[in-house]
DNA sequence: ATGAAAACAGACTATTTGGTCTGCATTGAG
DNA sequence: CTCAATGCAGACCAAATAGTCTGTTTTCAT
């Protein structure tokens, strides 16, 4: 693939991302991402086989962008703290500054998108989907394990009712954030979670973060 | 309106609300709902003069139908107990056994279909969306300032906090509910945070409804 | 019973949709 | 520079889509 042809594609691959998150999939044809990316139709089966093929690509760009975003918050966190219970709270707080990044709010969760309208899409982008949450929850479980093992909760709890709780908020979050405008939804709720789990294990509450 | 021609309106009507929920709104086409429904065109047009028509249709009955089911559980709630706290906790496990009726497993809540699609409507079905979400919040608002005015808490909390976690969480458990086909993923979540209340109120955890 | 209004059936239409195909332009390795 | 591979433009197509219209059947108050 030439570099202009590289370009392009991505050009093409950011502009359906656009889209998508603003109408839906099935919402959004073919014609609107040609219209709003300025390409031709030749431009755009030259990069995408079909449509379905597109949903594939945007699936495993997001995949790769979120994992990304994972490590590096991960390792940033774990590179700071010793303790798990601090990490798992850097890293939510790392979560809550990209989230609420004023260039470009978030307006709800991708995977969301995909869920709802999995009818859409063949068993290997709704694997994909369902990958990455399974993936993310047990991402937390197993931090949320380590938290465990060295803090005694002060109620009865599992790593995977925590994950899941988190995930869930996040979700969502996503949706009332988008529902009714509210910008900060996402990061409040990572917030307030944040009280939870200080709560929950005892620690006294860190000085606000920005 | 005649009996049967009532009845045949109401019968499109369910077909599409399971339609929009599996495929998403842009998803489902009007021959879609024909076909599973086994009518025609010229019923279909003669009960909803448009499928914009049929959107705004669709959300009010959904509307109608939680405020029903809230009233419901509410009044339950209060007529059983006296303590705020204890009236909150039986309206939420009243809602994780609506929830989990295995008869009809929730497949996601249609207001989170129609706000992630939410370029498909009209200000006025916009406007309803959001208007039901907010007033779900503002009566959780109103229950949690009832609790926080009874029961001090053992961390520093609103009732617009707690209220916006609980709907954030059904609706992001819900999604969750969808991507894996864990039937029972929201109402885990409502009694996790219900156990997140009792800790919160140091209340002793009750015993384990249904 | 009857007649007008409501309920419906389904052919028809204009537009949009995803997708193909042919031919021209650009690129970059040799 | 050359030329084959890549990148791209846009006319074209068949199917699907939302919606119309005309005519027939059903309903129900009188």
């Amino acid at each position: 693939m030439s570099r202009k042809g590289a370009q392009s594609r991505e050009h093409i691959l950011g502009t359906s991302r656009e889209l998508v998150m603003e109408k839906g999939f099935a919402g959004t044809s073919i014609d609107d991402i040609l219209r709003k990316a300025g390409v031709s139709k030749g431009a755009f089966f030259h990069h995408f086989g079909s449509k379905a093929e597109l949903a594939r690509e945007l699936v495993r760009w997001h995949a790769g962008q979120d994992i990304e975003m994972f490590r590096t918050l991960a390792a940033r966190a774990e590179a700071t703290h010793d303790d798990p219970y601090d990490q798992l709270m850097m890293f939510l707080q790392g979560f809550e500054t990209y989230i609420s990044n004023p260039e470009q709010p978030s307006r709800g969760c991708m995977y969301a998108v995909y869920t709802y309208e999995n009818a859409q899409f063949d068993e290997q982008v709704r694997g994909i989907v369902s990958e990455v949450l399974r993936e993310w929850t047990a991402i937390y479980i197993r931090k949320f394990q380590e938290v465990l093992d060295v803090h005694p909760p002060r109620m009865e709890v599992s790593a995977r009712q925590l994950a899941e709780m988190i995930v869930s908020i996040i979700e969502g979050a996503l949706v009332l954030q988008r529902a009714y405008g509210k910008t900060d939804m996402t990061a409040r709720q990572s917030r307030h979670f944040r009280d939870y789990l200080a709560l929950l294990f005892d620690k006294p509450a860190q000085a606000a973060a920005a």
